[in-house]
RNA sequence: GGACCUGUAAGCUAGCGGUACAACUGACUCGUUUACACCGAGUAUUCCGAGGUUCAACUCCUCGCAGGUCCACCA
């Protein structure tokens, strides 16, 4: 098996539309497939939680049949840039229809190269059933969304003070900030009260203009005296009221708290506790307003504002710090706060709501959902879905400036650019202003369910069986899937949510930024896609797993294994066609009744999401119980034996066989395609081993211990063997067994493959040699 | 600071209230049979620490130590 043929597989595949979609199935497990964001290339994150997610997909899909679609996410800022590096064009030059347009003009000569990576990783999509988050029909289902909600009373326009990028230039959600750990001047100014200095300590004297109050805490008993009276601001030359209030440390700078607008989220809050007037000074470029340092950016005016303060001598104190703050996750920038004109769906109301829906749903692994719980719980804001960016899914509505009358398009119209459509007022006839802002990525990709239905035409109802998803994105699509979910349908999303762990490196997580990242084609081209799969089998749902190159090995092996198995059975199999003997051998039997139990083993831990369990008790199975013992011990009889008795084990093996090749392939998908063509097709009428059905559990069948006491015994012949040197395939004169009734049963299997003579009653195990039997055996 | 997760052989991971047959990789010692040296057999090493519950704890509880993830902290 090399990767050749696993490509030749993948085109098999293909062209035979292994994955098709059967909408006539009316139990389908319907499957909310992440959407990739298609921008550089599959990481090994997404090797390893995609797989994951295959394995319960392609389970399912031979049980009952799957509705498995594959979508690609390209309504962010990551499609934006990567669309303006390609065509070398900025989006700001253009419309953003013509943008748009372009978009989907690159995506669809890029996508499918990308598509090609999940493709080689074995994934069972339909791809023919796939959607990208920006086309024309996610746009329509987005903005309907939106109408939808407003009209339901979901949404509002608000003018309020958010959390901006002044790089990218947009409001964003409280779900897209990250930390990073900046080191800053932290300088004690001299401000003054009652004409003593008043020293407060700060990292943004920028804002020193747009302070409108100081705080001290009313236990502070420095300061308690100067509560009610006025702190002049330095240089600036005004005066702001000195306010007691108990957000202000003690401990911290000097106790003294100046609030500006606006430094931070706390700032936010204080202002409005206080109803004080705020005076902006940050337009939305990140550039001050007023006085002399008009025009500057932030970090220009306070490298400035500090070396004219240091002149002046109107700091008494600097260090540097070290602190955490607040950065768009997508460019890295310090967050500004910044009052601007933005849609909100309502979440606060509906906190306790959410939770509820949380419980209804079913997370793998338990712990996960603790995780929603406590970002719900954590919620302050209403979720903020506009953009001020020129790329994405328009906002569909136009305001009349006069009578603040909103128009929105018709269903049949969507999607639509207001910038591109001029709307009167329906009211005062006169011209309606169109929205320019768009909707924030999460408005959309929170829609994936709606939009993977409306791929056949909403026969696939909410809510679907299973979400695989990303722990890290729980707080964002898991949440606000949940969240859509409920205002538009008051139902759960889906039945199920599985959650991948990480894929570390040494402990430490694999990510671009730390520079410790292998690239999984790289690992499919040198083992090939089904080692990789085996490997991402290898840990629990959830948890996560240390990378080492090594460990690709195992699945290397085991694919080695299943082929020259198959190889042995079926040089052994040349004349049988598939017939059943009239009795079975008794070990055929036994053999047959042990592998009725791994198929109830196996089902129950693909049921429950343990496709770990699954791989571990068909390995086992598979090599130490089908290669080890049972090929062991009919090997003489298939080779020499004939009639019943040889039909029974040809019979037994060819059976076997393809039960643990059909176990296996939810994991392991190429290889036992491969088996499946070269020896079972031509007798099994099916055209795939994915479409063959998962096996049942018989229930009739009785299960017996015999065979792990065979085991047993035989590993205690080769133990003594091994111990005297000797070649495993030496004869023993007597073997003495405590369970010497039970290897009559299978008596000739037994000594075929122990080489024993005689078998012997007795207490305790013992082997004895022929005379000459210290020695090696001709 | 809060929430959650993790701590098992040299390494990566399972597992379970009743001796870890621990599995796999690696090491070592043997063997090699009409599928397989990407093979077979065997050997060695072990449940982070301290308490508690229990007839019995690696497993449950408490505390501690260490690591991780998410959130909060941003004067």
């Amino acid at each position: 098996m090399d990767t050749k043929q696993e490509k030749e597989i993948v085109e098999f595949w293909e062209k035979e539309k292994i994955y098709k979609t059967d909408l006539s199935n009316k139990n389908l497990f319907p499957i909310d497939t992440p959407p990739p964001t298609v921008s550089g290339a599959m990481h090994m994150g997404h090797a390893f939680s995609y797989s994951q997610q295959d394995f319960i997909a392609r389970f399912h899909k031979m049980k009952t049949g799957v509705f498995y679609p594959f979508g690609t996410d390209d309504n962010g800022l990551p499609t934006e840039r990567l669309v303006e590096k390609i065509n070398n064009v900025k989006s700001k030059n253009m419309s953003r229809k013509e943008f748009i347009e372009l978009c989907l003009k690159t995506l669809k000569k890029i996508t499918p190269a990308f598509v090609q990576d999940w493709k080689n990783l074995g994934m069972s999509c339909d791809f023919e059933m796939s959607y990208s988050t920006i086309d024309k029909n996610s746009q329509k289902i987005s903005q309907k969304s939106f109408i939808e909600l407003y009209k339901g009373g979901e949404i509002y326009e608000k003018k309020v003070t958010t959390i901006w990028c002044p790089e990218c230039q947009t409001a964003i959600a409280q779900a897209e900030l990250e930390d990073k750990k900046l080191s800053s001047l932290f300088s004690t100014l001299k401000f003054s009260c009652d004409g003593k200095d008043l020293l407060i300590a700060t990292t943004r004297p920028e804002l020193l203009p747009a302070c409108v109050a100081v705080f001290v805490n009313p236990d502070d008993k420095r300061y308690t005296k100067l509560i009610g009276k006025k702190a002049k601001v330095p240089f600036f030359d005004y005066e702001v009221p000195i306010i007691a209030d108990k957000s202000a440390e003690m401990e911290k700078g000097t106790g003294v708290l100046m609030i500006c607008s606006y430094g931070d989220r706390f700032d936010v809050d204080a202002i409005n506790r206080h109803k004080l007037k705020p005076n902006v000074i940050l337009d939305k470029n990140g550039r001050l307003t007023e006085g002399k340092y008009k025009g500057m950016k932030i970090k220009e005016a306070r490298k400035k504002i500090l070396e004219d303060f240091k002149n002046m001598n109107l700091i008494s104190e600097q260090k540097e710090i070290s602190h955490v703050v607040n950065v768009h996750d997508k460019c890295g920038t310090e967050i500004e706060f910044i009052p601007t004109e933005q849609w909100f769906i309502k979440i606060i109301d509906k906190k306790k709501i959410f939770i509820e829906q949380g419980k209804k749903i079913k997370w793998y692994p338990e712990f996960m959902h603790k995780r929603y719980d406590n970002w719900v719980n954590g919620l302050e804001w209403d979720w903020s879905i506009s953009r001020d960016r020129h790329f994405g899914i328009p906002i569909p509505v136009w305001k009349c400036d006069k009578c603040n009358e909103l128009i929105f398009p018709s269903e049949k119209d969507l999607p639509v650019d207001p910038l591109e459509i001029k709307k009167k007022c329906p009211k005062c006839n006169s011209l309606a202003v169109p929205e320019s802002k768009v909707l924030d990525t999460w408005a959309t990709s929170s829609l994936t369910p709606q939009i993977a239905s409306s791929l056949v035409n909403d026969k696939i109802k909410l809510p679907f069986s299973l979400r695989p998803n990303a722990h890290d994105i729980i707080r964002t699509w898991a949440f606000y899937t949940i969240v859509k979910s409920y205002l538009h349908k008051k139902q759960i999303p889906w039945e199920n949510i599985m959650i991948s762990g990480i894929v570390s490196l040494g402990g430490e997580k694999m990510s671009k930024s730390k520079g410790n990242v292998i690239a999984p084609q790289n690992i499919i081209e040198k083992y090939g896609a089904d080692a990789l799969r085996f490997w991402a089998a290898g840990s629990k749902l959830g948890e996560d797993l240390d990378y080492q190159e090594k460990d690709l090995v195992t699945g290397k092996k085991v694919i080695n294994k299943l082929e020259n198995a198959a190889k042995f059975v079926f040089m052994n199999l040349e004349n049988y066609r598939g017939e059943k003997p009239k009795k079975l051998e008794p070990l055929d039997e036994l053999f047959l009744s042990n592998l009725n139990e791994v198929v109830k083993t196996i089902t129950e831990s693909f049921e429950t999401y343990e496709y770990n369990k699954a791989r571990a008790e068909i390995e086992n199975f598979f090599w130490k119980y089908f290669c080890d013992n049972y090929l062991e011990m009919v090997k003489k009889r298939v080779y020499q034996g004939t009639g019943e008795k040889k039909l029974s084990a040809q019979y037994t093996l060819y059976n076997s066989l393809l039960t643990i090749l059909k176990l296996i392939a939810p994991i392991m998908p190429f290889v036992t395609e491969k088996i499946y063509q070269n020896y079972f097709k031509k007798n099994e009428k099916v055209k795939s081993i994915h479409l063959c059905e998962w096996p049942e559990f018989d229930k009739k069948k009785k299960f017996s211990k015999d065979f792990d006491i065979l085991i047993e015994d035989l590993t205690i012949v080769r133990q003594e063997k091994s111990e005297k040197k000797l070649s495993l395939n030496s004869p023993i004169e007597k073997f003495t067994t405590p369970n010497h009734k039970i290897i009559l049963s299978y008596l000739d299997d037994f000594k075929s493959a122990s080489g024993a003579i005689t078998i012997d009653l007795g207490k305790e195990h013992k082997v004895n040699f022929p005379k000459a039997g210290t020695e090696k055996v001709e």
